[in-house]
DNA sequence: TTCACATTACCACAGACGTAGTAACAGTTA
DNA sequence: TAACTGTTACTACGTCTGTGGTAATGTGAA
């Protein structure tokens, strides 16, 4: 089953499942920066969403509050944002890379690392 | 003034106009694939709103028909999209990087590509 | 000049998301 | 047990975008 589209806040909330474990609402709406914080009542709802798209759960229940936990890797959520945004060039993942470089988000080191990433890849078949 | 925001057909369009120079709105339909084109209507809505973030402009008039042009570049709309999308990742680029990699969609010849164009300007400081 | 047809102008609707309020309910405590 | 507090459940609303219909209008042809 391909990993459902997530929206931005989707994501953070996500990401703080993602980076602490399984946890309440209250939990994760304490976790964004207090500045700009959603409400407890807006993470519900994102919660909900995410249920629906089956990419959180309900693990158990602790009091009266349920403790929810990711049911998609970061990787396989990940995965569906890249090839989303991908497709919007045609697929062509060298402009995006050229654009890093120029935007200087990109070091040597980095692409060093990528590169030796692609030897590996490619080694594998005879090593 | 930041390029604007585009949707996945809002960028089609663009990419209509940025290939093939300013046209009429029935130009800019025809050219999408016969299957699965959208209604000339439809076009005609998101050109409106296009028109609207300053994306394109009305250049002429042939006949009853508007001719629109982009009023952004390709690299500028490019960017935005770009940063925003970078932006769910924390801004950092190397874990798509590698996705690309993991995907198959980067080629050695691709990243030695990248690595000059880094090479180049970081030897802009003293050739 | 008149009429047919393309084009514009305007409107409507649905789905996804961010945002949040209110009501109902359950668990703890006095 | 009765009140208090936190949590859930449900509802609502605005914006953006894709989608396309209908009405009005302007242009060129007959």
């Amino acid at each position: 089953m391909a990993p459902p589209r997530l929206g931005k806040l989707e994501l953070k909330v996500m990401e703080a499942l993602w980076a602490h474990g399984a946890s309440s609402i209250r939990e994760i709406q304490e976790r964004f920066p207090a500045k700009g914080r959603p409400a407890y009542t807006t993470v519900q709802t994102t919660i909900a969403r995410l249920e629906a798209k089956k990419a959180v759960g309900r693990i158990k229940k602790i009091g009266g509050a349920f403790i929810y936990d990711t049911l998609v890797s970061r990787e396989n959520a990940q995965s569906r944002l890249i090839d989303d945004f991908l497709a919007l060039f045609g697929g062509r993942a060298q402009p995006i890379m050229a654009h890093f470089v120029e935007a200087g988000k990109l070091t040597l080191d980095d692409v060093q690392q990528v590169e030796r990433h692609l030897r590996e890849l490619a080694g594998d078949k005879k090593p």
